[in-house]
DNA sequence: GCCGTTTTCGGCCCGACTGTTTTCAGTCG
């Protein structure tokens, strides 16, 4: 593993950078610059260090173009450094809390000495913070309040945590009157992995009636505003909705608007202006007339571009795309013909291989692979060759009795920290499919778990590269992997990479897909499912596949059985 | 700090909501 900064880590350089900055009132301008050079970075599709001239990348000048080179270089940098020396180091964790921006944290700090959590806590508590000028009872109140929230709910939920609550909040808005329309927006609609707040827009004939109800939901634990055309409170679970009203000749353009991401409206917005343009949550203005609004694609048309799936509105080229008419056309869930990693009570699932067949036809599947563990993975009751076998005997009984759907012979094999396979060849020559997954030895370099992965796939005998990263969402961070070397191996191999459909994993992730389909890649979108329910993740797959811009033909699982088993063949 | 088919200087997205106010500051998205 080189010294020099991952995209995250220089993203998180720039942000801080931008929050300090913000502490000391400087240039709002300057501010933003760093900002938004953080989210293009964050984001970015291969890493910075592979990027020949970074000064071509939008919003990257001359200045961030060198900060970046240092960081590469494995370098401190001194603006930061200075930085962090000119305020409290405790003062930038307050910013996250609610309703404290930079403004309140410097009239803290300056006034009465606040200098991080702890000397906030004693703060609001005490009598003095009423006497600043523009405090009164009510804010110190809500502020004490964040401050709890904040310490108990500081993440972000997941995709389908925050999916069933929205869900769970349109039904119960449905019974406002006079509804017309109800759809989430935010980073839900982009079906992002994790999500901040649910964003719902609502429109029809009564804006106070659809305020009413909501904030009349029996799961809203606090009201956090209640006005004319928006509301927001936080449910017993934590998660943040917001609830807007919108004309319907403006519907269009506020889910456009709040659907973002913020960096794909700039980009919308900037090329509006020069059109001459103006675009809001209200409409595209040309003056003061209404020239579209009521559909988001009357919006995109206006441009001259075809209508770009939520997905992809993460200013990663689709606005081009868009323009020049060469947007994907995205896989969807009705394309998947079967099921790739599935556990049965072999190992660590609940059910028998029947029940899943039975299940997985149900769902309108061809086939579904049966992928139980290898033998190190002993707490999940990894298979040795010999069990393995037995279990494919069993898998071999069920297809001749089965009709309609056929399961292959898999096995989800673990790479061993050398790189070495967990099973012997002989065994593996007579499965249909290896997936292989790393379980362990998490913190090798980066060098070295490419190393690994490499060495296991130079023997042919993989098929599919398993939850790659091996992350966890919100619990465990991904391994560190060398894609530029282990892409064109994995193409001359032909392994294909796993979208581990699972919302815990969503592994690859979709700017990885993205980049691995650039390099040729084809994929396999699979639930690893432990349970019958398990196999219902599909759908987060997709998503994750759609953020990816994959189309059907990308991913192998969408293929008929024989042109799957031909390629899965092919290799020996 | 970035950027340029009106500019290498002078712009940079902006509206809603709350609280503490009598017209606005701060925060949020």
């Amino acid at each position: 593993m080189g010294k020099g900064l991952s995209n995250s880590e220089i993203a998180a350089v720039f942000s801080e950078i931008a929050d300090i900055l913000d502490l000391k009132n400087d240039n709002v301008f300057k501010i933003r610059a760093y900002r938004r050079a953080a989210q293009l970075i964050e984001g970015f599709e291969k890493p910075l260090s592979e990027v020949p001239d970074l000064e071509e990348l939008p919003g990257i000048g001359r200045e961030l173009a060198e900060k970046i080179w240092t960081l590469l270089k494995g370098e401190k940098l001194a603006t930061l450094e200075k930085l962090r020396k000119e305020i409290e180091p405790g003062l930038l964790e307050l910013l996250k809390i609610r309703g404290l921006g930079p403004k309140r944290v410097r009239t803290l700090n300056e006034k009465l000495g606040v200098k991080d959590l702890e000397s906030f806590k004693q703060a609001v508590a005490g009598p003095e913070i009423l006497e600043l000028p523009g405090w009164g009872q009510k804010l110190v109140d809500d502020l004490k309040k964040s401050l709890g929230e904040f310490q108990k709910y500081s993440q972000r939920s997941r995709l389908d945590v925050a999916k069933v609550q929205a869900e769970e909040v349109v039904e119960w808005l449905k019974g406002a009157q006079g509804i017309e329309r109800i759809e989430p927006a935010g980073s839900l609609r982009r079906r992002a992995e994790t999500i901040g707040d649910i964003d719902i827009l609502v429109t029809g004939k009564d804006a106070n009636a659809v305020m009413e109800k909501f904030v009349g939901y029996p799961k809203v634990r606090e009201v956090l505003s209640r006005g004319k055309t928006k509301s927001a409170v936080v449910l017993d679970s934590g998660i943040q909705v917001d609830v807007r009203f919108l004309e319907p000749e403006s519907f269009g353009a506020g889910l456009h608007y709040f659907t973002g991401s913020k960096t794909h409206n700039i980009a919308l917005r900037t090329l509006a202006k020069h059109k001459g343009l103006k675009i809001s949550e209200y409409g595209v203005f040309r003056g003061a007339k209404r020239v579209a609004g009521r559909s988001e694609e009357e919006i995109y048309k206006l441009f001259g571009m075809d209508f770009i799936a939520p997905e992809l509105r993460e200013d990663r080229g689709e606005l081009e795309a868009a323009r020049t008419h060469k947007l994907p056309k995205l896989i969807e869930l009705k394309d998947l013909k079967g099921d790739l990693q599935a556990h049965s009570e072999w190992t660590d699932g609940r059910n028998p291989i029947s029940e899943i067949a039975a299940r997985a036809k149900e769902l309108g599947y061809a086939y579904i692979a049966m992928t139980d563990h290898s033998k190190s993975q002993r707490q999940a009751g990894g298979l040795s060759g010999g069990e393995m076998l037995k279990e494919w005997a069993e898998i071999d009984g069920l297809n001749r009795k089965l009709k309609g759907i056929t399961i292959l012979k898999g096995v989800e094999l673990d790479i061993l920290k050398d790189g070495g396979l967990d099973l012997p060849e002989k065994v593996l020559r007579q499965a249909d499919i290896v997936l292989g997954s790393i379980h362990g030895n998490f913190n090798l370099s980066r060098a070295e778990q490419s190393a690994r992965v490499l060495k296991a796939f130079s023997t042919g005998r993989v098929h599919v590269f398993a939850h790659p990263s091996t992350r966890l969402i919100g619990e465990r961070e991904p391994i560190e992997l060398d894609w530029e070397k282990i892409a064109p191996v994995m193409a001359k191999m032909k392994v294909a990479a796993e979208i581990n459909a699972s919302p815990h994993r969503l592994d690859v992730n979709g700017e990885t897909a993205k980049y691995l389909k650039e390099q040729g890649l084809v994929f396999a979108i699979s639930t690893d499912a432990h349970s019958l329910v398990g196999l219902q993740d599909m759908e987060y797959g997709v998503y994750t596949a759609r953020r990816g811009w994959l189309e059907a033909q990308d991913v192998i699982n969408t293929w008929g059985l024989s042109k799957l088993q031909k390629w899965l063949r092919e290799r020996r």
